[in-house]
DNA sequence: GTTAGTTCGTCTTACGACCAAACAAATTAG
DNA sequence: CTAATTTGTTTGGTCGTAAGACGAACTAAC
């Protein structure tokens, strides 16, 4: 059934086909290797009606014959599989201390997975312009190499986005008002592909509701552990970004009014109580950013050591952090919150108390409330993101043109 | 562009058929009086399609002509309007100290709108089944003498249901697990019509989004204001369940670690320092459920009166208040946050304390951040949304049968 | 080796829905 | 009374899917 609930756009053709291609697209996907004959039974689409959509994708080289037929009663299929090979979607994070860059194929198998040091705090928006715009055609480069076609470039920022891809606010990285994606479009020289931006939280949440073991929850919340600490939020099984665009900014609600006192002048902002900075107070007060991959090292190498300050400081975050976990569960009644970023690492120190305090305070504990889990995508989860959110669109049925 | 992301469903020409007939249906309950040509110019439709499409609703009695036409130059035109007479959609709010009933034409014109005391806190779910269906009876016969078709009938609870129609809890009627939904298709014999159950602020939030000032706004919140508090959430223009349905169940975020005790057992509930518990807890702490109305409006009459306690408790109410929208706002980032309930009694003097919170902890107060409103539809406001709902699948083109 | 049965994918035909353009109808402007 | 204008229907065409027939290719069994 067609959701007639997008407003008043008229269907016409056109989209029907749209929403079949996507149906096969997405089935293929699912189905590994699949016949034609497959794809009909299980679709409900006619037989022949498969031959025509299958004809256009192999066409437009999303889709391959492998040849292989298989050993049954009957006449032997022609398998269909993804064709990885003719396209790449291009992904960059922008961090405080680092740059990714991911490129993955069709099928979201990566083709590579790049990561480099960058002084994003320091950094000038022009500089880190430079900087992305070298990353992103060190990887066009390698992508003309393999012959494939470029779909776009998304590049993930630790801020507020706006919908014209225009960074409006990046604490972290001192950002107020950069047109990124205008910028970097100007400095690639206009390329023939789209160049997005968007929040990083938001492109995790696609990576994992795309590439996670939890991809079947169409209900589910990626927490961020930075400096900083943002929610990207799947709801009905797409991105919700509320009415400005700015929904999972839940770094500065108010965890405990007698906490300590956050970088933006309030008391007990989650931020404050269970992100990065509450975990360092203990051991380096005074990191800077470039230092903060070690320091998290050390943490952890403390607390494995059953160093008691740190175990109880990192026992306080987790319990904090639960509190803001079930604040979300409340709201939002994901069937999933998944931690990232630096959570990862501590998370056999913090994820025990976080659950004990999300577990009391959640509305509905019985019969599989909200469940909390650590990210297994790994630090480049929002880059990966930002790469496969341009698959969505072909996804739904908007073909890249012929080329 | 037709939304593809509701699953691997294939589309086909009734999707198509459909998704046009809930065009030229949302368009004429839009633009009142209009003519098949102007359908066309708007929509982008073709004249033809729009003339075979109107032909179909105007079988189905879903359109009328008018025969109006008007004083222009040209052919004059055949005005189009919603025919209101032939359907009705009824909707009935359980509440702990009322029942309502609402019935609605499609057009949304209140057809009536009944209301009884009902001792809810009191009454079993066999008594409360009985006293549903006996209003619904007569609310059936007073359509039957209209010759109106009823398209279906939905409940209003303040509780959790579930998909199927069930009530997982209902605190404050002490219900638990009852199948409403099925024990009211029996009592009603298993009426032609869908019988439908659902939470009061999934449906308020409704009402607000079809018949309110804001219903421009595709991502608003509208909290309940009652005994307990909870939000109904609709973003990119829909209600929003989470996974299992029970999101907006925010009666039970903690807002202050050092405030009273909530029934619940832990401290400074939203419910406990925000809910009309606590406005009360100063004038009459021992009101039961069939006096709050009275209670409330002598409530109102201090503060009329400028009764210094009362004012003082009310700012604080509001403050709570506050507090809590400035959560719902910094994780949804809705455009606007409706307050119901008890809450549009007592606003002169709890919405003031309330939007100075919130603007003190909302993420992005400048360019139109969330805005904190009072709801105008009154008390009916879950009901009246849950007859609207069933407005909804004839809005996107699921027609009524034809007679 | 031959025959039957099965499954795959294509081909043909039909149908439904939309669009474009022509056209008839009804009214105003001059 | 004629021209201009606007409306809504009619006609013809295109597109995409459904239904069913058909040939192709293979296995199984006698």
């Amino acid at each position: 059934m067609i959701n007639t609930h997008t407003g008043p756009q008229p269907a016409d053709f056109a989209d029907v086909r749209a929403a079949n291609l996507a149906v096969v697209l997405r089935f293929v996907r699912e189905n590994a290797p699949c016949s034609r004959a497959d794809i009909a039974a299980s679709t409900g689409l006619n037989k022949a009606t498969v031959s025509s959509l299958v004809a256009d994708l192999v066409d437009r080289r999303l889709l391959r014959e492998t040849g292989l037929t298989e050993n049954r009663v009957g006449r032997p299929a022609t398998m269909l599989v993804l064709d990885g090979s003719p396209y790449a979607a291009i992904g960059i994070e922008v961090n405080v201390d680092y740059l990714t860059a991911v490129a993955v194929d069709l099928s979201g198998t990566e083709l590579l997975s790049w990561r480099r040091s960058f002084a994003g705090a320091t950094a000038t928006p022009n500089q880190a312009v430079a900087a992305v715009a070298a990353l992103a055609r060190r990887v066009l480069n390698r992508m003309g190499k393999e012959a494939r076609q470029v779909l776009g470039l998304t590049v993930a920022v630790p801020g507020l986005v706006d919908v014209s891809g225009s960074v409006r606010i990046a604490p972290n990285l001192g950002w107020r008002d950069v047109d990124l994606s205008g910028d970097l479009a100007k400095a690639l020289r206009d390329p023939g592909f789209p160049v997005l931006v968007d929040n990083d939280a938001n492109l995790a949440v696609l990576a994992e509701h795309r590439f996670g073991p939890h991809g079947g929850a169409d209900d589910l919340v990626y927490l961020t552990g930075e400096i900083g600490v943002g929610a990207g939020v799947i709801m009905d099984g797409r991105l919700r970004r509320g009415g400005q665009g700015f929904a999972g900014e839940i770094g500065h609600i108010q965890i405990d009014p007698s906490g300590p006192e956050c970088r933006c002048g309030r008391r007990g902002c989650l931020e404050a109580v269970a992100g990065l900075g509450a975990v360092l107070q203990h051991t380096a007060p005074d990191a800077t950013p470039a230092e903060l991959e070690p320091e998290i090292d050390e943490v952890a190498r403390l607390a494995r050591g059953e160093d008691a300050g740190v175990l109880d400081a990192l026992a306080t975050v987790g319990a904090n952090l639960g509190r803001g976990v079930a604040i979300i569960a409340n709201v939002l009644n994901p069937e999933v919150v998944i931690l990232g970023g630096y959570y990862v690492a501590l998370a056999p120190w913090v994820l025990p108390a976080a659950r004990e305090e999300l577990a009391r305070r959640s509305f509905a504990p019985d019969s599989g409330g909200t469940r909390l889990v650590v990210s297994t995508l790994g630090y480049g989860a929002a880059a990966l993101g930002a790469a496969a959110r341009l698959l969505d669109s072909i996804d739904s049925g908007r073909l890249p043109a012929q080329t």
